[in-house]
RNA sequence: CGGGGUGUGGCUCAGUUUGGCUAGAGUGCUUGGUUUGGGACCAAGAGGUCGCAGGUUCAAAUCCUGUCACCCCGACCA
C-alpha cells in the first residue's frame, strides 16, 4: 500500500472534543470519523486493525471447537418476548417498525437468536456440547457514549454461546474459554488485562467474569488485592469487616445536634470517629412511595448494585417528602416507625457505642449498641468495598481500587434462556431436559481503543505487531533522488513478495518531518528509513515504533534484518 | 433523565459583553516557484446560508424566544 493512496487524512491538531488519548489519536490518524453521538465510520487503517483482531479471535474460538455463525441484526419483537427481555430491557434497545407495522428490534446481544438457531438442532444429548459464535454489529442506545471507541452505541462484537447437558460440563468449558480469552488478550498485545469477578446484571446467571484493561480512564472501579489473586468489579466485591470492639457499652443518650446536615457534621460536633457512627441511606423502589432504609457505617457508601440484587427490584435514591414520616438527616434505627424496609449492613456488626439518628429533628443518639438496644438483627453485605479494605480472600487490609475498561466478559447463564424459550433435549434415559448455556463476548473496537490507550506516546499509537495495520512502514525521504527511490522501491517489492504487510511513503510533496509524524500516527511497529544520507553509505535505517531498536544496516542486509525483527516481535507476543 | 459547556470554511479558534459597511486568523486544500532527517518558505487561488427556525431592529454571527446537535459531570448500562 502506498501511503499517498491511503484514504483518511492525518492532521496535527488535537480535536477539541477528544478527552482521551486513544480517541484523539484515532481521529488525528485517520482511523475513524464520528457520524453521530457514539457512532463512527472506520477508515481503512481502523478496519485493518479490526480485521486482525477478528482473525486472532476466530483462531482461538475455532481452537476450542467454536463454529462461526451469523445472526440477524434486525429481529422480530416476538423472539424477544419469548425471553421476556422485550419488556425488561429499557431504552437501551433500539426498537422500530417495519413497513407492515410489525415491531422489530436491533440486536444488542444475541442469546435469543442463539437459542432460536439451535433449538431444533440440539434436541438430543448426543449433540452436546457445542459452541457457536459470530462477529458482527451490535446496537445499544447507551445513555452516554464517551471516549471515542471506548463507549459507543454501535460496535462490532464477537459473541459466543455454548450449550451443555450438565453444570459440570459448562464449568469445564468455562475454564477452557477463560484460557482462550487469556490467549486472545496476550496475542493482541493487550498487556495488563486482568480478569475480575463481576455482577451478572441483566444477563442473569450466576458466575461471571469481566476482562479488564487497567487504565486511569476506565469506567469501572475494580477491587484488586495486592497480596493474593482476588480481583472483582467493585459492584460485585464482597465487603468484610472486623467485628471486634472491646469498648464497654455506654448509656444510650439522646443528644442535641443542631444544624448537623451530614454524618460528618454530627461526628465533628460530637467529636466522635465517623467509623463509630451509623448512618441511613434512603432509597425508593420504582413502585413509588416505598422506602428502603439502609443503615451502614458512617464512613462507607452503599453499593446500589448489591442492594438492587438483594431486593430483586430497581431502586433509586429517595426523594424524601415532608409527609413521608422520615426525618431526613436524623434517621436512626431506634424507633423508626414508618413502614419501610430497614436493612443493616455488615459493617455495623459488633461495633459498640455508635452515633445514630434519633428520628427527631435536631437530635442524635450516642452510645447506641445494636444487640442491646435493638435485639437481634440480620446483617447484609450492602456496602462498597474501599481502598485499604479487607480482602475477602486473604483477609488482609490489602484492597486497592483501580480503574479499568471492560473489553470482554464470560457468563455462566444456566438455563435462563433455554428454559423460557422452551429448548429441550432428550437425554440417555429418554427424559426431556433443558440445556445449560454459557456466553462469552469481546468488543473489537473497544479492544483496539484500549490497546491504543495502554500503548501510545505523545506522537501516536504503538501497535503490537499482531494487530498493527501494517508490519513495516517505509519512509523514502527523497523519492526524487533516483538511488534513494530505487532502494526503497526494491525493498517495498521484496517485502510484498515475502507477504509482509507494508505501507510505503514515497511522497515527494512532503518534508521528512511530515513523513515521520504520519508514521508515528499510524503506529506501525517497524520503520525503515531510506534517505540520501543513508544511501551515500549504502545503508538503511531500521527503527521500531517503541524506539527499543534503532540501527543502520547495509541495503543488502535490510530485508533480512527487517524480517528478523518482525519475527522476534511476533514471538514475544506468542511466548 | 438531571447539571454544566460549546455550535463561525475540512480542522483549531478569534469576533458576540457594548448590533453597524465586502465575517477574520492559523492550519489544511489547489496552482507556480524555492526547499528537503522531526509537521518549511514566497506568491496566487478556491472554500463559510456564522447549527436551525421564528422574533426585535433602518441594520443581527452579535439581542430575545424556541429548537436541534455535539462535549463534559452525574444517573443508567450483557
Amino acid at each position: 500500500m502506498k501511503l499517498n493512496k491511503l484514504i483518511g487524512d492525518r492532521f496535527k491538531e488535537r480535536p477539541a472534543d477528544c478527552v482521551v488519548d486513544s480517541h484523539a489519536l484515532m481521529v488525528r490518524g485517520g482511523y475513524i470519523k464520528g457520524m453521530a453521538n457514539g457512532i463512527y465510520s472506520q477508515y481503512p487503517v481502523m478496519k485493518r486493525i479490526a480485521k486482525k483482531i477478528e482473525e486472532i479471535i476466530r483462531r482461538e474460538m475455532d481452537a476450542i471447537d467454536g463454529q462461526e455463525v451469523l445472526f440477524p441484526v434486525v429481529m422480530p419483537k416476538e423472539l424477544w418476548e419469548e425471553s421476556g427481555r422485550f419488556e425488561s430491557i429499557g431504552k437501551e434497545m433500539f426498537r422500530g417498525k417495519d413497513r407492515n407495522g410489525a415491531e422489530v428490534v436491533l440486536g444488542m446481544t444475541h442469546e435469543e437468536a442463539a437459542v432460536h438457531l439451535v433449538r431444533e438442532y440440539g434436541n438430543t444429548y448426543a449433540k452436546y456440547p457445542f459452541m457457536i459464535y459470530q462477529i458482527q454489529t451490535k446496537f445499544r442506545d447507551e445513555a452516554r457514549p464517551r471516549a471515542g471507541l471506548i463507549r459507543v452505541r454501535e460496535f462490532t462484537m464477537k459473541d459466543a454461546y455454548s450449550f451443555h447437558t450438565s453444570m459440570e460440563d459448562l464449568e469445564a468449558y468455562y475454564q477452557v474459554c477463560f484460557q482462550a480469552y487469556n490467549r486472545i488478550f496476550k496475542r493482541t498485545g493487550a498487556k495488563g488485562v486482568i480478569s475480575v469477578q463481576s455482577d451478572s446484571g441483566m444477563m442473569g446467571g450466576s458466575i461471571s467474569h469481566e476482562y479488564m484493561l487497567l487504565t486511569p480512564i476506565g469506567e469501572d472501579s475494580l477491587a484488586v488485592c495486592s497480596e493474593c489473586d482476588y480481583r472483582a468489579n467493585m459492584e460485585a466485591a464482597n465487603s468484610i469487616f472486623e467485628t471486634e470492639d472491646t469498648e464497654s457499652p455506654g448509656t444510650l443518650e439522646k443528644t442535641a445536634t443542631p444544624d448537623c446536615a451530614t454524618i460528618e457534621d454530627v461526628c465533628g460536633y460530637l467529636k466522635k470517629d465517623v467509623k463509630k457512627s451509623c448512618k441511613a441511606v434512603v432509597y425508593q423502589t420504582n413502585e413509588e412511595d416505598h422506602y428502603v432504609v439502609v443503615f451502614i457505617r458512617g464512613d462507607l457508601e452503599c453499593n446500589e448494585t448489591k442492594l438492587r440484587n438483594f431486593l430483586g427490584k430497581e431502586i433509586h435514591p429517595a426523594v424524601i417528602t415532608d409527609d413521608s414520616g422520615i426525618i431526613a438527616g436524623y434517621i436512626g434505627p431506634v424507633g423508626i416507625t414508618k413502614n419501610c424496609t430497614v436493612l443493616f449492613d455488615t459493617s455495623l456488626l459488633g461495633i459498640r457505642n455508635l452515633v445514630c439518628g434519633a428520628n427527631e429533628t435536631g437530635y442524635h443518639y450516642v452510645n447506641f449498641n445494636m444487640e442491646r438496644d435493638l435485639g437481634d438483627v440480620r446483617y447484609y453485605d450492602l456496602s462498597k468495598i474501599t481502598e485499604g479494605g479487607i480482602c475477602p480472600k486473604c483477609k488482609k487490609h490489602t484492597i486497592e481500587i483501580s480503574r479499568g475498561i471492560e473489553i470482554g466478559n464470560i457468563f455462566q447463564l444456566g438455563t435462563k434462556y433455554t428454559d423460557v424459550m422452551n429448548m429441550r433435549y432428550t437425554d440417555e434415559n429418554g427424559d426431556l431436559k433443558t440445556p445449560i448455556m454459557g456466553c462469552y463476548g469481546i468488543g473489537i473496537g473497544r479492544l483496539a481503543a484500549a490497546v491504543c490507550e495502554a500503548s501510545h506516546d505523545e506522537y501516536g499509537p504503538v501497535w503490537p505487531i499482531s494487530i498493527a495495520p501494517w508490519e513495516v512502514h517505509i519512509c523514502c525521504l527523497r523519492a526524487d533522488d533516483e538511488t534513494v527511490k530505487k532502494t526503497a522501491d526494491d525493498l517495498y517489492d521484496h517485502l510484498q513478495k515475502e507477504g509482509v504487510p507494508v505501507i510505503y511513503d514515497d511522497r515527494t510533496s512532503v518534508r521528512p518531518g511530515v513523513m515521520f509524524s504520519d508514521a508515528d500516527l499510524l503506529g506501525v511497529p517497524v520503520r525503515v528509513i531510506v534517505s540520501p544520507k543513508n544511501s551515500k553509505e549504502n545503508l538503511c535505517e531500521i527503527v521500531t515504533r517503541d524506539k527499543k531498536i534503532s540501527k543502520k544496516v547495509t541495503v543488502e542486509e535490510t530485508m533480512k534484518t527487517v524480517l528478523d525483527i518482525i519475527n522476534r516481535l511476533k514471538e514475544e507476543l506468542e511466548a
